[in-house]
DNA sequence: TGTACATCAGTGAACGCGCGTTCACTGATGTAC
DNA sequence: TGTACATCAGTGAACGCGCGTTCACTGATGTAC
């Protein structure tokens, strides 16, 4: 089918520039003045355009939070492949490239952080569409927690424990994230998710003030400690 | 000195009657509508005054900010304190009812707690006044994960880990919240600090949801692994 | 106990702000015969 | 290859919104002699 319905026409390829412009300039705004100081009259300002022209390429001030959130998730998650990928080592090397990757992705653009995982914008519920890119970033992530799938490292189907250990969640989801894995190394990975995240916010929203003098250090001795926990090696 | 320059007037004590129900009002707004359905005039509103007389009470956002601030962490440092004193077995048991505590504190009114621990509010930044009921609050979480400060079953002044343990943060900061503490209970109590906001705020904005189908037990099973790795028993 | 003055809570009008969104329009770009 | 029509990006004016904050004022409450 050559020639099919694939857009390529000048129109609509200065059309995805246009829309692409646009996130750029609004991720902008985003970190440089907060999500108050981000509007369509001033994005279109920047455009050097008329404040209702906007509404060609963007349907209303949401749908451009919903580009902003999975352009978000799309960097998080592209950054962490990219920090497994680089790395040779082990296990426990990798899961130390994650959790820094995270962490220099968060503070090099704290609103960012703020919009994804800070507080929740008023009226504004995200579509589906974004959780890809969110779970393209978390099956990322648990990647270094897990044995390889192929091997079956992870007691070879013995999940006798799973009743005890697998409490509260849904081991389903997380096997579709991270196929192979057990209850117990759920539970743990579950734990270090909400303690990096933990992390993260209190960092970037001032709560590691003053008692965190390095937070460098910091972070990577408590990463440290939990890829003692998950008992990860190289 | 009697009757010095306390004031009991009529006048103050309806002056501070006036700050408490703007408050009580304010937080009422603030749980209904979110941050952003907070403002001035609609308490001015509600208390049948027009807009301007508010400015009686308060000198601007920023404060009526500050009071919810404060009062925010004061409510979370009176609930948790009430809670170690209601439990009357160990450490262990204390520790999990102070965790319970701030979660249904938090559950109870989510806008609060983004108040404190999520973003940022744009150009606002707390004055000293506010870290005093915060400091009342995470001196009340640490004195369950650390052995009590008489007997000093610590390791009795055996600080010879302290700069293997401790670090990144400043272990002073941490005497004074809690006396006798050694840096690697320290370190401990910070990652289950950063686990425990974690947790809550990964709940509370909604980033828990499909993966965790039963929010109350895996709080719980989450929390007892921190108590197991605290090493806290009864 | 009574009068003269000071304080100060609440009034009413007004300021300037920037926002999201709608609507009828023009003119350039693309498409079908 | 050329003409007739359709699409659609950007224009310009306007809508209604609620906000924080200032200011000169009135009248009741409190204070000093």
């Amino acid at each position: 089918m050559p020639g099919d319905h694939e857009p390529t026409n000048r129109r609509s390829r200065t059309r995805a520039a246009a829309l692409a412009e646009i996130t750029e300039i609004a991720g902008r705004h985003l970190a440089e003045d907060g999500l108050d100081g981000l509007s369509l009259r001033s994005i279109a300002r920047e455009l050097g355009m008329v404040s209702s022209g906007i509404y060609r390429h963007v349907a209303s001030r949401d749908e451009l939070l919903t580009l902003l959130i999975i352009d978000g998730y799309r960097r998080l998650a592209d950054t962490v492949q990219q920090a497994i990928e680089d790395v040779a080592a082990g296990r426990r090397t990798a899961f130390l490239a994650t959790t820094h990757a995270v962490r220099t992705v968060a503070l090099a653009d704290p609103q960012r952080h703020a919009l994804l995982y800070g507080t929740p914008v008023a009226g504004y519920t995200a579509p589906p569409e974004a959780t890809e890119q969110a779970d393209r970033l978390y099956r990322a992530l648990l990647g270094p927690m897990v044995a390889s799938a192929g091997g079956g490292t992870n007691g070879a189907g013995d999940d006798g424990d799973a009743d005890t250990a697998a409490i509260g969640f849904d081991m389903e989801i997380l096997r579709r994230l991270a196929p192979g894995i057990d209850a117990a190394t759920a539970a743990a990975a579950l734990d270090t998710w909400a303690a990096l995240f933990g992390h993260l916010s209190l960092e970037l929203f001032g709560h590691l003030d003053p008692t965190v003098t390095d937070p460098d250090a910091f972070f990577d001795a408590a990463m440290k400690r939990h890829a003692d926990r998950l008992g990860l090696t190289d």
